[in-house]
DNA sequence: AATTCGGGCAACCGCCGCAGC
DNA sequence: AGCTGCGGCGGTTGCCCGAAT
């Protein structure tokens, strides 16, 4: 079946080449070019196969390679590319003069790739990772916060106090990264954003996994039962996850049309109202007189200019020092 | 100074698509 | 239509070298 390797033939050399060889190949390629790989070592005097020396002239002797490290321009060319071609190196390297297909392949494998993920970036979807190993990090980053481990007792409580309040970012963080970039998950984000609203018995799997996290940070941070934690989430981390709701519903239900309403307290906060795919959403607060919901509000409405398709970017504009809104983290979990 | 380990990268391998017969 | 030869591609391997121990 089929034909054998090229390479079959014994005794042919294989491994890295010599200088001796690397001579030889250019100067046959210089003086007859390169019309038939199969012939040309036995013409060139090689004793490889004509891939070895395609693979040798194509990656590394063509004079018209660039060699040194990449350029912030040529990594973010490669990025930008992989995020429109995925694996075709070969593609990207059309675009990326002097650079071979194999040179932007290893680059991808050994830099790139690792960079992405440190960025919490899935480098196959370049979303947001949305895998719960996320929390993988928190479990190496709270235990520090443990009372056993420092000798002075204010510093043990103010690091606690910032690896709850850092494990909350994550712990929204993530829930908005399930809300947004996992239309195919578990959840029923259909059946959530159509009840219309946040405050409804059809979040039970979203509260189950909020849970399982709350439960996670709180034995993280403290061996015998839960810690004393912050009242308040960052308001522009809720505005956020406000944000994503809102774009996410939109991007859902712009085709048909409908309406997400979003209930803090048990407050009517906002309703989204998507009435056609052409026109524009609009953004109704429901309770102006709420001083956190005005907050927030304002926060939203300019970003509801802003929010059209995705991808999102919910945490781009986050603030560690706006910790003002007085909306509750339970009344958020629960 | 010797050894181990891990990252980077050149090269190999296997498969695919296309063209010619 | 099926076979063969060939170039090309993407995944993987394994060597080399520098850092860490």
């Amino acid at each position: 079946m089929g034909r054998s390797p090229c390479c079959d033939e014994v005794g042919l050399k294989k491994g890295p080449w010599t200088p001796e060889e690397d001579k030889k190949l250019m100067e046959f390629i210089h003086k007859h070019g390169h019309e038939s790989w199969r012939r040309l070592p036995k013409l060139a005097g090689l004793n490889r196969c004509g891939k070895s020396c395609r693979l040798r002239w194509t990656n590394y002797l063509r004079p018209d390679i660039k060699r040194g490290k990449f350029s912030q321009e040529e990594e973010k060319l490669i990025i930008d590319l992989h995020s429109v071609l995925g694996n075709k190196w070969s593609a990207m390297a059309t675009r990326l003069p002097g650079r071979t297909d194999n040179e932007i392949k290893n680059y991808w494998n050994t830099h790139l790739r690792k960079k992405l993920l440190q960025m919490g970036i899935d480098p196959v979807t370049h979303r947001p990772r949305t895998d719960l190993n996320l929390f993988g990090g928190l479990r190496d980053l709270l235990p520090a916060a443990n009372f056993g481990n420092l000798s002075h007792l204010d510093n043990a409580l103010k690091l606690q106090a910032d690896a709850a309040l850092l494990a909350r970012l994550q712990v929204v963080q993530n829930l908005i990264q399930v809300l947004t970039n996992s239309p195919t998950s578990n959840l029923d984000l259909m059946g959530l954003l159509g009840s219309a609203s946040l405050g409804n018995p059809q979040l039970s799997y979203f509260q189950q996994l909020s849970r399982q996290y709350e439960g996670l940070i709180n034995s993280s941070l403290s061996p015998h039962g839960s810690i004393q934690m912050p009242s308040s989430l960052p308001n522009l981390g809720f505005q956020n996850l406000l944000n994503n709701i809102q774009a996410y519903s939109k991007s859902r239900l712009s085709l048909d049309g409908g309406e997400v309403a979003v209930q803090l307290d048990g407050v009517s906060a906002y309703s989204y109202s998507f009435p056609t795919s052409s026109s524009a959403p609009s953004l109704v607060p429901a309770s102006p007189e709420d001083n956190h919901i005005d907050q927030m509000q304002g926060h939203a409405t300019s970003s509801n200019v802003s929010s059209t398709t995705a991808p999102f970017e919910p945490w781009e504009d986050l603030n560690l020092d706006d910790i003002s809104s007085d909306f509750g983290w339970k009344d958020f979990l629960d």
